[in-house]
DNA sequence: TCGACACTCAAGCTTCTACTTGACTATCGG
DNA sequence: CCGATAGTCAAGTAGAAGCTTGAGTGTCGA
């Protein structure tokens, strides 16, 4: 998967908004109807419809048409992704952390260290 | 803090953009100056400055200015509603699972059980 | 002191987003 | 068969996002 960078940001920009979130919210607790995605979302349902398209569009959601219903449901596998991410740059961050540890723990003491501890990152 | 669905709204619209995700990544290796952080962004400094302010306002960055140069560091924290969140999705959903797989289990020997546990469609 | 550096600010431009309206197409229930 | 239901489609619009350019401002370093 070489640009899964696409799919992260399709997946945050899905839930970047309000009422997709709320959409999936409610899809969590189990399928819905675009109608019933709809009943608490002051807005047309053509406008529901859109927020659809782009949970579809970002594998967070899957439909499927019965009859003249559509059934919607989450695809929780969807939201890895974002996981991934975001336990990364987590420990990223901690390991800079445990660096900075050592290295104030290597100074001697002294009294008046300046703000920038930059532990020279070696090659 | 009432609504932290704006919060949300922020830090998920925030990591929705890749160069606002290549900044992050960057600064979870540690602090950075603007210019740092724009030098493998194929964009304007200014354009560069926008984005950050995305960031702070996300509250996902932090920064300060010392002479000229303005340092930026991650502030890790801010990831957490969106962690939060996700989570909370995930258990809803285990727990409908759960309900399901007990609903599965009461119900009498059958040999194929389709997608549906709704048998209630008669043509 | 002076020039390069590291931003900063405002304006403008283009593209995307989040809607709406209105007209239309299939079911489903009786 | 008929009308209500459930959704679909295309077009249009206001405002937000993501840039750029160009003209500053305030340091730093020699």
């Amino acid at each position: 998967m070489l640009n899964q960078g696409a799919t992260l940001d399709r997946v945050f920009q899905a839930l970047a908004d309000p009422s997709r979130r709320v959409m999936v919210e409610r899809l969590s607790h189990g399928p819905a109807s675009v109608s019933e995605l709809a009943r608490p979302l002051d807005m047309t349902l053509a406008g529901v419809v859109q927020h659809l398209q782009v949970l579809e569009a970002s594998g967070l959601v899957r439909t499927e048409k019965i009859g003249r219903v559509r059934t919607c449901r989450i695809e929780p596998d969807a939201l890895s992704p974002v996981e991934t991410w975001i336990s990364d740059r987590r420990s990223t961050w901690e390991r800079g952390l445990d660096r900075l540890g050592d290295f104030l723990a290597d100074q001697p003491d002294q009294p008046d260290q300046p703000d920038q501890p930059d532990p020279n990152q070696g090659a």
